[in-house]
DNA sequence: CGATTGTTTGGAATAGTTCCAATTCCAAGT
DNA sequence: ACTTGGAATTGGAACTATTCCAAACAATCG
């Protein structure tokens, strides 16, 4: 319960990969963790820009990015719509609604994925898989 | 084993959502159903090109994506690189080689489509589901 | 402190795709 | 056959998301 759990788990994070901590990427990721809501670049740009008036929207991406690497963040693409970020580490696929557009997590159960991974031949070498399912949700969350 | 069978479905296809067969319909979808290499755009720009020296990017785009909304053609989005075009219609997943950046189909047993459908819980109506392998591929094919 | 390396910044550049207005093509009706 | 209206095509401009770049800034190390 400690506040700055997060946080310093990037820090770690970052160091692992040579990286520094900046409060960019601080703030860049405090963000993600608080609405987890999946958000674009931009978006994440805006909220970023409330608490650091000064940041570039090249940082941001730059800052994502790195995220992305250090895998705590998943970057998440529908379509040729603008790539969302996902602070979620479980195992989860996506379900992309048609008419909101929102996009939900839906958690992976091992078994699931272990079938998934079987329909690969022989000679197929999966590093990862991602499953999007889009449809209508019913407004329960 | 008629030659013309493709394109006689195609013109019924077109025909059925109220729209017409035309030389850049028929070049672009016969592109896709010679080599099934999962082509973009330009690549099918390229290809069509020899046979039509006068079709424009922007017709080649726009047979596309009424080949998709046809059903006759399935596009495929990997991360955010150029779109993709599929005439394999049997449900089926995608592999993407990361080193080569080849694309392969692989085919989905209705079991498992099941099974992934599963695991959705109430409220979530899927119309449609996509699984993407990343990974490494033996060139066996 | 000074050098080196890592990070941020704003703006320019890029890639893929879509938009648009003008033209061309067809099919149906006279 | 001739017209006319809608559909399709075309080339180029516009757009969007993202990346690149060079300059400024910051932090770390010797």
């Amino acid at each position: 319960m400690s506040p700055h759990l997060a946080s310093d788990s990037l820090t770690q994070r970052l160091a692992d990969s040579g990286l520094r901590s900046t409060p960019q990427r601080e703030v860049v990721y405090s963000v993600l963790l608080r609405k987890r809501d999946h958000p674009t670049a931009e978006e994440v740009f805006a909220r970023v820009k409330t608490e650091l008036p000064t940041i570039s929207l090249a940082t941001v991406y730059n800052c994502l990015e790195t995220l992305v690497q250090c895998e705590l963040v998943r970057a998440v693409n529908f379509e040729r719509s603008p790539t969302r970020y996902c602070p979620n580490l479980r195992p989860h696929a996506h379900f992309h609604d048609e008419q909101t557009g929102r996009t939900y997590d839906i958690d992976l159960p091992p078994a699931v994925l272990a079938e998934v991974n079987q329909v690969l031949p022989a000679g197929f070498d999966a590093s990862s898989v991602e499953i999007t399912f889009r449809g209508q949700a019913r407004a329960t969350s």
